[in-house]
DNA sequence: GTTTAATAGTTAAATAGTTGAACTATTCAT
DNA sequence: ATGAATAGTTCAACTATTTAACTATTAAAC
C-alpha cells in the first residue's frame, strides 16, 4: 500500500470512528434511558458475560485503577445490582456476580439497544453489512491481540 | 431480509461494537497519554472542527446540559486551551476557540491516534478496508439522519 | 413603546467516575 | 518464620454531569 494511500484511509477512519462514536454517544443516552449510566451498563455486560468476574479483571479491561472499580461497584451493591462472593480457597478474592434485579435491568437495557441498532441495521441490505462485520471481527481480534501484547509486556 | 438474517446481524454488530469501544477506548486511555481527558479531547476537536462553536452547539452535539458545559470550558479556560469571545451583534452569544496552547495539544494528540490507527489499519488490505469505510461512512449518514430527526421532533 | 417570551449562558448543590497513595488481609516463596 | 506479592479498600483531590434557580440579552405581542 503506497503512503499516499495509506494516509487516505488513516484520515477516514480516524474522522468516521470519531463522527459515529459521538453521534452514538448522543443517540444512546437519549434512547436508551437513566436507569444506570453507561458505565454501570458497562460494568453490567462484563460482569453477566465473564464467569466469575473480580475487581481486577474489570479494572484490567476498562483500564481503570481498582479503587474506580471498588467505588462503582459499591454504588451498583447499595442499588442492589451486584453481589460479592469470596473466594473459599483464596480469601483475598471477591467474585463479582449480578443479582436478579441486576440481570433484569442488563436484560431491559439489551432490549432496547437490541431495537437501536435494529432500526439503522435494516437500513443496509444483507451483503453489505455482512462484508462490513466480517471487517468489524477481524478489527476486534487484531485490536484483542495488540492489548495481550501490552499486558504480558506489563507483566 | 428474513426475521432470522436480521437478528442474526443486530447480534454480531451489538458484540462486536461493544468489545471495539471496550477495547479502543482502554489502548486510547493507555497509549494517548494524560495531558487532558478524553472528554477535554472531544471538545478540543468539535471546537477546532466548527466555525463559530458556542456552547449550545456544544450541549447538542454531546447531549449534556448546557451547565456541563460551561463547567468543562470553565477548566480547559483555567489551563489556558480555550478562548472565549461574545458576540458584537447578540451580546448572549459567547464564541468559543482554540488558544495557540490548545491547538498545539490538539495537533499533538491527532497525531498520535494517527499512529495508533494507522498500527492497525495496515494490517489489512487496501481493498477491504475501503470496502468497510464506504459502509461505515453510510452508517454515519445514517445516524446524522437519525439524530436531525431527533432535533426537529424537539424543537 | 412597554411588557412578556424566548434564548444564551452561569452558578451552586448533589451525584458519579477517576487517580494516587496509604492501608488491611491474605497467600506465596524461600 | 519472614519478606514479597496479590486482592481489594479507604480517603483526599479532581473531573464530569444533572437539576433548578439565576442574570443578561433579544424577540414578539399588544
Amino acid at each position: 500500500m503506497c503512503e499516499q494511500t495509506l494516509k487516505d484511509l488513516v484520515d477516514r477512519y480516524t474522522a468516521v470512528s470519531f463522527s459515529v462514536t459521538t453521534l452514538a454517544g448522543s443517540l444512546v443516552k437519549e434512547e436508551i434511558g437513566s436507569e444506570i449510566t453507561s458505565d454501570q451498563y458497562y460494568t453490567l455486560k462484563t460482569i453477566y458475560q465473564t464467569g466469575s468476574c473480580t475487581s481486577t479483571h474489570l479494572a484490567e479491561v476498562f483500564a481503570v485503577k481498582k479503587s474506580a472499580i471498588t467505588a462503582i461497584i459499591n454504588r451498583m451493591w447499595d442499588k442492589g445490582l451486584i453481589k460479592r462472593t469470596r473466594d473459599e480457597n483464596d480469601r483475598r478474592i471477591v467474585y463479582l456476580t449480578l443479582t436478579e434485579q441486576g440481570e433484569e435491568i442488563y436484560f431491559m437495557l439489551e432490549r432496547r439497544i437490541y431495537k437501536l441498532v435494529e432500526s439503522f441495521i435494516s437500513k443496509f441490505d444483507e451483503a453489505e453489512i455482512s462484508q462490513f462485520l466480517k471487517t468489524y471481527e477481524k478489527l476486534n481480534e487484531v485490536l484483542i491481540e495488540i492489548k495481550e501484547n501490552k499486558v504480558e509486556k506489563q507483566s
